[in-house]
DNA sequence: TTTTTTAAATTAACCGTTTAACTTAGCAAA
DNA sequence: TTTGCTAAGTTAAACGGTTAATTTAAAAAA
C-alpha cells in the first residue's frame, strides 16, 4: 500500500503549515477564500483523504459502534444486523462487526478488542451460555454505553431491546388452547437463558390458565439449533408422550422435529400442530411453521442502535430497561396464505 | 463515557515513564521482572487496555478489513459475511461491515469512509449499477489490496472470488434439456451486471448446443428481487409464451414467478420445471426450486478473505485473476428430498 | 500620526503509543 | 585507577490531526 497523503504534504506544496491546510479543508474563517481554493484544489489532485485514526486520538470519537451477535448466517441475526447498520448508518455511524459463535470466552474477547479500538458504544446479544459478567461490569463502570439485543443479560444495569417472549409464548399457547389443543409439548431452550425461561414461563402460564397441569416431562430443555430439535422430538416420542401440538423454542428446532416427522412417521405432520418463535425468511412457500411469532429483526436492530446512540449523544441514561418490541402471531394456513391472528387483550 | 486509563496513568502511580511502561507490557528486555510485574499488576487493577487508535497511528496497521456488501438481510449475503468474519478472525482481524443497498453513490462513500479508517484493505461486491470506476482506479493506484466478491468489474486489476456462473448456468440449463424440456423461458438480470450477463450467456450456449436457437423474446431483463420476478413471469404470459421450464436469475426472482404462478393458475407449477441460482436457506422442507444452483456463500466469503489476507501480508499480488469456487447442482424431489446431481464433465 | 482592530496566518501543545537515541549507576576487566 | 560494558531506565521525536495561543502586517479608527 502507498504512503497516503497528510496534510503536510499539501503544506509543503503550498508553503504553508499543516495547521493551515487542516483549516483550509475545514473551512475555518481564519483562512483566505484564495488560500481555501488552492488547498481543495491540491488537496483533490494528489488525492488526499483526511486520516480518521489521527482525527479520532484528538477527538476521542471514533463514530463506530461494536456489534456482537451469536450467529451471522441466520435469518433473524441477518435481519437484526441489518436494522443496525441501516439506523447508524443514517446517523453517521459505522458498525464493526464480530461473532462470538455462542461461545463466552470470544464474545468477551470481542466485547475488550471493541473497547480497545475506541468504539463509541457496543450492540451485544450474549451467547446461550455466558455466566460471567465481569467484563460487563467494567463496562458499566467506565460508563460505556451499552444496548443488549435479544439475548440480554438482566439487571447489570444496561437497556436491553427484546420481544416480550413471556407474553407471546402465553398469547400463542393460548390461542392453541382454544383452538382446541390439550396435549402441548414443549421443545425448550436452556433455562438460564432469557429466551428459553421466558418462553417456557409463558407456556406454562396458558396452560395453568386454562387449567391444564403442566407435566414436566412433554418439556425438554436443550439447544436452539435444528439437531436439538431432531433429538428432542425422538426424545419426546422415546417417553411415549402423546400431542396435538408441539412448541419449539426456536425456528430450527421447529425444523428439526419436523424432520424427525417425516423420517419417522409423516402422518404425524398433519396430527401435530406446529408453533415455533421466528420464521422461515420466505413467506407464502413453506407450509411450516403452521403457527409461528414473527421476530422483527429489523425493528430489533433499528431500535437498539437507536437506543444506543441516544445515550453516545448523551439524550438518553442507560436505565436497566426493558424495551419489548411488538411481535406478530401469524398462521399460514392450507393454500400457504399467511394471515395475522389478532389476538384479545386479556 | 469514562477516561479510560493510560500508559501515563500507570507511569505516575510508580514514577516511572510512559515508554517504561509501555515496554514493561510488551515485556522488552530493557525492563527488569520486578518492574514488569508491578507494571502489569497495577495494569490489571486499574483496568488498563491499550489504545488501539493510538497504536494505530505509530505502526499505520489496523488490524481492519472493511466490507461493502449491497444487502445483507438475505441468505447469500449473510452466509458470505459469516464465512469473511470467521477468516479474518482466526487471522486476528476484525471487519467493518457496510451496506452500499445497491445504490453506488453509497458504495463509494463506504469505500472512501473506510479507507479513511485506514481498513488494511477492501472486500467489495459492487452494486448492480456501479459504472463509474474512479474511485476503484484510485484504490489500484493507491495499492490498497481490494478482493472483489460474487460482483466484480472485471479489468481493473483486482482479484474477484466468483462462482462461474456461465459454466453452472450452461450446466444446468444443459441438464434441463436433456431431461426434455425444449422450451426454457429465463428471467434475466441485467446485462451489464456480471451475473445477470454470464447466466444468460451459458443459457443460451446451452441452447444453442442442443441445437435449440435462443429467442430474444423468452428472455426478459431485470432486477433480482421477488417483484422483479413476479412482474417478469407476467410478462412472459402476456407476451403469449409457452413454456416447459423457467430459469430465474437468482432465487428471489424465482420465488416471485412462483408467487405469480400460484396466483394465476397453480397447474403450472406442476408444468413447469424451474431452475434458479441460490436456494432458500432452509432445505429438505420447501418444494421449490426443483432445481438450483447452490452458491456456496461461506467459502466464497472465506477465499475472498484468504486471498485479501495473503495480499495483505505480502505473500500475494493482485493480478486481476477470477477465482471460482465450485458451485453443486441440486435438485429437489417429491418427497423433499435434495440430491446432487452429477454433471458429466462435456 | 498614533493606536486599535482585523485578517491570515504561525507556533506550541496535545491525543496515546512506539521507536530510536541517549543517560546513569554499578560492576567487571585491564 | 581508569576504561568499558551492561542493566534499566529516560528523553526526544514521530504518527496525522486538532485546538489554543501567539505573531505579523495591513487596514481602520482615534
Amino acid at each position: 500500500m502507498k504512503k497516503k497523503a497528510t496534510l503536510n504534504d499539501i503544506a509543503q506544496r503550498l508553503n504553508l503549515t499543516k495547521v493551515s491546510i487542516s483549516k483550509a479543508l475545514r473551512d475555518h474563517p481564519d483562512i483566505s477564500e484564495a488560500t481555501k481554493k488552492k488547498v481543495k484544489e491540491i488537496a483533490r489532485e494528489i488525492g488526499y483523504r483526511p486520516n480518521l485514526i489521527a482525527r479520532s486520538l484528538t477527538s476521542s470519537k471514533t463514530q463506530t459502534i461494536g456489534v456482537v451477535v451469536p450467529k451471522i448466517a441466520h435469518t433473524f441475526s441477518a435481519q437484526v444486523v441489518a436494522g443496525i447498520q441501516r439506523y447508524a448508518n443514517s446517523k453517521g455511524f459505522v458498525i464493526v462487526l464480530t461473532v462470538s459463535d455462542e461461545n463466552p470466552e470470544l464474545e468477551k474477547k470481542h466485547i475488550e478488542s471493541l473497547v480497545s479500538m475506541q468504539v463509541e458504544g457496543l450492540l451485544v446479544s450474549v451467547s446461550m451460555t455466558t455466566k460471567e459478567t465481569e467484563i460487563y461490569n467494567w463496562i458499566r463502570e467506565m460508563q460505556i454505553p451499552l444496548v443488549f439485543f435479544d439475548r440480554y443479560i438482566p439487571d447489570l444495569g444496561f437497556n436491553s431491546v427484546v420481544i416480550d417472549d413471556r407474553k407471546a409464548a402465553k398469547d400463542a399457547v393460548g390461542h392453541l388452547i382454544k383452538s382446541g389443543c390439550r396435549k402441548i409439548a414443549h421443545l425448550a431452550g436452556y433455562n438460564h437463558v432469557s429466551i428459553g425461561r421466558q418462553r417456557r414461563q409463558g407456556y406454562e402460564e396458558a396452560l395453568l390458565e386454562h387449567g391444564i397441569q403442566p407435566d414436566p416431562r412433554m418439556v425438554i430443555e436443550g439447544e436452539v439449533g435444528e439437531d436439538a430439535g431432531y433429538r428432542g422430538f425422538k426424545e419426546l416420542l422415546a417417553r411415549n408422550i402423546e400431542m396435538d401440538a408441539l412448541f419449539s423454542v426456536t425456528f430450527p428446532v421447529g425444523l428439526g422435529s419436523y424432520v424427525a416427522m417425516r423420517e419417522i412417521d409423516p402422518s404425524m405432520i398433519d396430527r401435530i400442530e406446529m408453533l415455533a418463535f421466528g420464521d422461515s425468511g420466505i413467506r407464502g412457500i413453506v407450509p411450516y411453521p403452521h403457527y409461528y411469532v414473527e421476530q422483527p429483526g429489523k425493528e430489533i436492530g433499528r431500535k437498539a442502535a437507536k437506543l444506543l446512540l441516544d445515550e453516545i449523544e448523551g439524550n438518553a441514561k442507560p436505565e436497566d430497561r426493558l424495551v419489548y418490541v411488538p411481535t406478530r402471531f401469524l398462521e399460514t394456513d392450507s393454500d400457504l396464505q399467511v394471515t395475522e391472528i389478532e389476538l384479545d387483550e386479556s
